[in-house]
RNA sequence: GGGACCGUAGUUCAACUGGUUAGAGCACCGCCCUGUCACGGCGGAAGUUGCGGGUUCGAAUCCCGUCGGUCCCGCCA
């Protein structure tokens, strides 16, 4: 149909004759002489018609339009050094078009302009619904490219080092605990369900009982909740897991995959060795699981401090067992105005949303200090210096506190500290890629609402210098014990997170008993994995990479939707196929479901 | 489940504090134009202002409801 392609021509193919195929990006009709800029998946070219090649093709040529699917032939010409165009590659050439083909005609408007010289802000809702023509217009096409290169190097990388590539079942077992599972039924199993995967964990475990030793997936997994920039509800993990490994070689060895990544599709050389920081450190001084350091603002605990000066919101939160932190806006005082800090201001309102009662804040003067009277009251000179050596606030600086529940004061000082670091421009430009890998997860998190354990990361994770006798010993000991679990953060995003898994059923069974499962749920919903690990079992752990995350994170794009060809929108709906729809009434019977909702 | 913002021609946007017949660019249709490249010129068609209700002499604009979209909270082992 076609020899050539627009980026393979140069001043080398001036005179010859070549057959192209493409669409019209744009047309050009002097009246005369009609321009066309041919566009195919590598690039563009320059089409003319003239009227001395013949009326009928000269007709035909007045009949495209943007979008028309066309395939040509004709000689390629030189341009005139005046007409020559320096923006595009092809632009000191043009097709002389003898003979054109209409392969498909446009009906009708199209739902938005196609060439990108029209990229305008389209509605996204229109660019999901025609997912195609949005791809034609190259971008998101560069950005599957991308995408692609991404898994290539990972795989090439994970091949070399000795990985054999599994697929594990999208067919499986609905499990408790974690998100909700997306259901399918079977024709054969009446009343029973399958379950979409929210991730290959207990399979890549498996594989390792199995002897497998290096496993990895480019593994779609499937979550029933609600949706975000970051979150779609299948997405796509880069799944490894190893076996006879300690967490120390995981962690090295996956910052060498990322580093290739980086170095394979950016061309950049992430040379130091990734920060690392404790779970408890990330708590204490940044509120947070994934913090951003790219920035400073850390979180100070001045409880001490001010814990017993009167103020009654401090008492009380110190006396019922919480934390009295800050931050310390640096110049604050002229970058940040009162109404954004007292009740109904925007940072003020960050800190409520987070669940906070309020925020206080002190403002650093010469000599002197400015706050509530309630506060200011209360306050002698040697409790503010006590302060300022704490929070190294100096005169123009702004200290904004939390008071209250641990979990509240960091979480809500953790927003106030994102949501001005933001506004005020605080990010450091040279820490593009502030990767940080976090360690010492604690196994477990009270969830005070049902008053139970929950496993932190999952439950196969292992704790670390515990052993099960010990832990019989000791009920608290397993409790309070931390996992050699760790997440990789970049940028205060969670990129990705593994552990060393537990490979004795005994220590298996006691952790699914802490997060409140009976014996006999154990045996339904994880039987198969109890009696795995009874058998053998060699000491195993891995990691799982956010793919979408990476791309987007390398893509510099805001959304994963722009990593994936047909993402869904928030609603969790497909507006191209117009997923999930209704299903016939024989269908439904064959598997024995009824639908109980009201039309 | 909750909060915020948004919805005007095929499309991207405009329309003052509620006030004439809701405008413009691109696209579309017609005519003109032989060197443009986001070509240019003249003309034309194109609107249930998402939908429903209310307030008002008068609503794209204000209010209520509803549908759709985005961002966020909850949720996401």
């Amino acid at each position: 149909m076609r020899n050539k392609i627009c980026e393979e021509l140069n001043t080398s193919d001036i005179g010859k004759s070549v057959d192209l195929c493409g669409w019209v990006d744009r047309r050009r009709d002097h009246g005369g002489v009609i321009f066309i800029d041919l566009r195919d998946h590598s690039g563009f070219l320059q089409l003319t018609f003239n009227p001395e090649d013949g009326e009928t093709i000269f007709k035909r040529a007045e009949s495209l339009r943007n979008e028309t699917v066309i395939r040509v032939s004709g000689i390629v010409n030189k341009r005139p050094i005046e007409s020559i165009n320096p923006n595009l590659s092809t632009g000191k050439l043009e097709l002389n078009v003898k003979e054109l083909i209409i392969l498909n005609q446009i009906k009708g408007n199209l739902p938005f302009p196609v060439s990108i010289h029209d990229y305008e802000n389209t509605k996204e809702e229109l660019r999901i619904k025609y997912r195609y023509l949005d791809l034609r217009r190259g971008k998101l096409i560069n950005n599957l490219k991308t995408r692609h290169k991404i898994i290539k190097v990972a795989r090439e990388f994970l091949d070399l080092k000795g990985f054999t590539e599994v697929e594990t079942p999208l067919l499986t077992k609905s499990t408790p605990e974690g998100a909700r599972d997306f259901l399918v039924p079977s024709r054969l199993s009446k009343g029973e369900f399958f379950a979409l995967p929210q991730s290959p964990q207990l399979f890549k475990q498996l594989l390792m009982i199995g002897g497998l030793n290096k496993y990895y997936q480019i593994a779609k997994c499937f979550r029933d909740e609600d949706l975000r920039a970051d979150r779609q509800p299948e997405f796509t993990q880069l799944d490894i897991e190893m076996s006879f490994i300690n967490e120390e070689q995981i962690i090295e060895f996956n910052e060498k995959l990322i580093k290739k990544i980086w170095k394979e599709v950016l061309n950049i050389d992430l040379d130091r060795n990734f920060p690392r920081m404790t779970w408890k450190e990330a708590m204490k001084n940044y509120g947070t699981d994934r913090p951003d350091t790219r920035y400073e603002m850390l979180l100070k605990d001045v409880g001490n401090i001010l814990g017993e000066i009167g103020f009654n919101i401090f008492t009380k939160a110190i006396k019922n067992g919480g934390s009295i932190k800050c931050i310390t806006v640096k110049n604050g005082n002229s970058k940040i105005s009162n109404v954004r800090i007292k009740p109904g201001g925007d940072i003020f309102q960050v800190a409520q949303d987070a669940g906070a009662g309020g925020l206080a804040f002190i403002k650093v003067k010469e000599n002197d200090i400015e706050t509530i009277g309630a506060i200011k009251n209360n306050l002698n000179e040697s409790i503010i210096s006590k302060l300022l050596e704490i929070t190294s606030a100096e005169n123009g600086d702004l200290i904004l506190l939390g008071a209250g529940k641990t979990e509240v004061v960091n979480q809500s000082l953790d927003r106030v500290r994102q949501y001005i670091a933001k506004e005020l421009n605080l990010i450091d430009v040279n820490k593009r890629w502030n990767f940080l890998w976090i360690t010492d997860f604690p196994m477990f998190e009270k969830n005070e609402d049902e008053n139970r354990l929950e496993a932190l990361h999952h439950p196969f994770c292992c704790p670390k210098n515990i052993t099960i006798k010990d832990s019989n010993d000791d009920e608290d000991l397993l409790e309070k014990s931390t996992a050699q679990a760790y997440d990789l953060v970049l940028n205060g995003l969670e990129l990705g997170g593994g552990s060393i898994r537990i490979h004795e059923s005994r220590m298996q069974k006691e952790i699914l008993k802490k997060v409140g499962l009976s014996d006999e749920e154990i045996k339904e919903k994880f039987g198969f994995l109890i009696e795995a690990l009874e058998m053998g079992a060699p000491p195993h752990g891995g990691i799982a990479f956010g793919l979408d995350r990476i791309t987007m994170l390398i893509l510099g794009e805001d959304s994963i939707r722009e990593t994936i060809a047909f993402p869904k929108n928030q609603q969790s709906k497909c507006l191209l196929t117009d997923a999930p729809s209704n299903v016939s009434n024989s269908q439904l019977k064959e598997l024995d479901i009824e639908i109980t909702i009201e039309e």
